[in-house]
DNA sequence: TGTACATCAGTGAACGCGCGTTCACTGATGTAC
DNA sequence: TGTACATCAGTGAACGCGCGTTCACTGATGTAC
């Protein structure tokens, strides 16, 4: 059952778009080589053919998450600074927290990748960088900027992970609204008192 | 070998420990058993005798690293506002980011805890709750105040996953140091020109 | 207090299982004449 | 263009291994008389 050049190229782009999904969706360590090749319509002894290793899926899978969404997001800032805004403050919805497919894979896998070898974290980094130097280009390139740009990466992902970690609905959607409020207007004071939305009110009012 | 009344809660107590750490370490999914039990000094046999199965210790260890990690932030705070973000700031620093103890099971089992089953799920849930609850205290009680703490909790806990996953030195550095910064003056607005420390510069020339 | 017995924390061999990985085999595809 | 052969992507049985878990056994501790 030999397949063509061509095919055979496709076959592993398929295998590592596949793990990539699983990955993000189960983290690495619970998801098997061969419920990877399983979902891809193969049988796990195929998978040699294209990888030496899982450990070389892993790198390569987490690379191409990364670099999916930079280049989504390199897209939606080509549309302006609104739809970069907007593309990211997508990520902070209950769909997307909820969701098991797409989306970066540092939210579900960011402990595992950590521990990752060299040529994995190396993919995970770059990806990282891409979307740092991204968002400062998007501003006026200053170190201030830059700070802005890590410190919003930081309170999304944080606030995505918080989210999902969290057991009250209130709370968990609090939090999401909490972030992207703050993202859209990053430069409004935080203390003084803020317009909460009604969301925020019912969830505050449980502490 | 039998031990007695005290020694076995005492032997219990030890394992929740050795484990919590290893998890934090290690993740929960690449930690074993069997080396949970060797690092406590017994056999893997032992284990039975004090837990019903791997899952309900992860549940416990989890659970356990929240409270200590609350319990340790309740103490800070109870020496006054200063003393609490100084307990908190040391968490952005390279020391606890290198560091193999300690600290919040979040960092590194986050995506495996938001896979667990309800019971782990629901101490790591209350942990959060609890912080979050605590910083309102500490500050005038308002949903803005709220909103505050945790735009601030998740900034954190991003910034250290990123710091984490990131190559350059230097960036990881500024990742920890733009959020620290932050989390002293919470109220100064984020684009004017900040006071750019030596080390935020070195990175950014690297964009 | 001393003796006899019951308990049960810890040991270490063994269990089934699923993991990552290997390999002999297959048959469709690519190539040479 | 048609035929013969080489290639190699995918199959599926098998591998060693370490996992979580079980269990017969041990001997120190706790209890009863």
């Amino acid at each position: 059952m030999r397949k063509s050049k061509e095919g055979k190229e496709e076959t592993r782009r398929l295998i590592v778009d596949v793990a990539a999904r699983m990955f993000k969706s189960q983290g690495i360590g619970a998801t098997g080589v061969g419920e990877i090749m399983a979902n891809a319509g193969m049988t796990h002894g195929a998978f040699y053919r294209h990888f030496s290793s899982k450990e070389e899926l892993v790198a390569e899978a987490s690379a191409t998450s990364m670099a999916a969404f930079v280049e989504a997001a390199e897209a939606a800032s080509a549309a302006g600074p609104e739809a970069f805004v907007k593309y990211l403050q997508d990520y902070l919805t209950t769909e997307y927290r909820d969701g098991k497919l797409g989306g970066c894979p540092v939210v579900q896998t960011g402990g595992e990748l950590a521990l990752g070898d060299q040529a994995t974290r190396q993919g995970v980094s770059d990806g990282l960088e891409r979307l740092i130097e991204l968002g400062v280009e998007l501003t006026d390139g200053s170190a201030a900027a830059k700070a802005d740009v890590i410190f919003t990466m930081s309170a999304m992902l944080g606030a995505i992970t918080v989210s999902r970690l969290v057991s009250d609905p209130a709370l968990s959607k609090a939090v999401l609204e909490v972030v992207k409020r703050r993202l859209a207007a990053p430069t409004e004071p935080a203390t003084p008192a803020a317009p909460a939305k009604s969301k925020a009110k019912r969830a505050t009012a449980s502490a």
